[in-house]
DNA sequence: AACTCACTCAACCGCCTGGCT
DNA sequence: GAGCCAGGCGGTTGAGTGAGT
C-alpha cells in the first residue's frame, strides 16, 4: 500500500486553475501571507490542496515572476549551471531571478537538452568561438573535489549579474505603457505594494463570500464570452470585464475598496 | 474540414528533508 | 532517538495547441 495522500482529495478541484481561484488565492496571500499552506485553502475558501496552492503561487502568481521567452543569456546560464549542478532545478532557479524551477525544468527538457545533444553529435560547434551561442563549457571544467565551492562562486557571480539585468529589464518593460505583454497579472498584484504608483492596496480589500459567488457566476459568462472573441491567444482584459459586470449588476454589494478600483491599469494574459 | 502527430507547459505525484515534540 | 508533519523538490503526466497531411 502506498503512502497516504498529502491531504484528503475528496471534493477538491484538480487541473487548471480558474481566474476566480487565482484571484482568491492572490487576495488571500496579499492579506494574510502563506505561513501555513495546508491550512490556506480552507481559510481562503479554495477547493484545492495546500500543495496545489503553493505550486500555483510559486510557479505562476507570485508577483516577481518573469514571463515570456528565455533570453539567450538565461539559456546559457541554465546550461552552465546544469553542467555543474545537474538536475538541481531549484538551485538553478535561484540564480535566475523571476524564473521558477518548474519553468527551467520545462525549458531544459523541451529545448536545451535537445539542442545540446544535437551539438554533441557535431562537436565542432561546441568549441566554435565565433558562434555567439557557443556554450564555453570548457571554462567550467574543475576538479571534482572543489566542485561545490566553485559552483557556489559561480552561482554568486551569476546571481549578482542577473539581478542587475532583471532590474534593468523590468524598468524598461514597466516604462513602456504600450507593452501589454510586459504587464501581467503578477505585475498588477505586485504594483499593489507600490503605494506611490498606485493608490490601491489589495491587502485592505475585504471580499465577502456573497461577492465571490457573484464574481464566479458573472465571470463564467464573461470569460466564456471573451474567449470566444479572443481566439488566438490574444490578451483578455479580464479584470475590466469583471469590473464591468460587477458594476452593472452588483454595485450595491461591492466593498468600497473594490468599487473604487481603477482596473484600466491592469491587464491579464491567458 | 478532419485527422494525426509532435510539442509545450501547468499541474500532479510521491519521495526527501528539516523542524518540532 | 523516534515519530510526525509541512514544505520543498524532481520526475512525470496529460490537456491544449499548432503544424502537417
Amino acid at each position: 500500500m502506498g503512502r497516504a495522500p498529502c491531504c484528503s482529495k475528496v471534493g477538491l478541484n484538480k487541473g487548471a486553475w480558474t481566474p476566480q481561484e487565482d484571484l482568491r488565492l492572490i487576495t488571500y496571500i496579499q492579506k494574510y501571507g502563506h505561513s501555513n499552506w495546508r491550512a490556506l485553502p480552507k481559510l481562503a475558501g479554495l477547493k484545492r490542496c495546500g500543495k496545489s496552492c503553493r505550486l500555483r503561487w510559486i510557479n505562476y502568481l507570485r508577483p516577481d515572476i518573469k514571463r515570456g521567452n528565455f533570453t539567450q543569456e538565461e539559456e546559457e546560464t541554465i546550461i552552465k549551471l546544469h553542467n555543474k549542478l545537474g538536475n538541481k532545478w531549484s538551485k538553478i532557479a535561484s540564480c535566475l531571478p523571476g524564473r521558477t524551477d518548474n519553468e527551467i525544468k520545462n525549458v531544459w527538457n523541451t529545448h536545451l537538452r535537445k539542442r545540446l545533444s544535437s551539438k554533441e553529435q557535431s562537436p565542432k560547434s561546441i568549441n566554435a568561438t565565433t558562434d555567439s551561442s557557443s556554450l564555453e563549457l570548457e571554462k567550467f571544467e574543475i576538479p571534482v573535489e572543489n566542485e561545490m565551492d566553485i559552483s557556489s562562486l559561480l552561482i554568486e557571480d551569476l546571481t549578482s549579474s542577473h539581478i542587475e539585468e532583471t532590474k534593468n529589464a523590468e524598468k524598461s518593460a514597466c516604462s513602456n505603457s504600450d507593452s501589454i505583454s510586459a504587464f501581467t497579472f503578477s505585475d498588477a498584484v505586485n504594483s499593489f505594494e507600490d503605494a506611490d504608483k498606485y493608490p490601491l492596496d489589495i491587502t485592505d480589500m475585504i471580499i465577502e463570500p456573497e461577492l465571490w459567488e457573484e464574481i464566479e457566476q458573472k465571470d463564467k459568462e464573461a470569460i466564456s464570452h471573451d474567449r470566444e472573441e479572443n481566439k488566438g491567444g490574444e490578451v483578455i482584459d479580464w479584470l475590466q470585464q469583471l469590473e464591468r459586470e460587477l458594476m452593472k449588476d452588483a454595485n450595491d454589494q461591492i466593498d468600497p475598496f473594490l468599487r473604487d478600483l481603477n482596473f484600466d491599469d491592469f491587464k491579464i494574459i491567458f
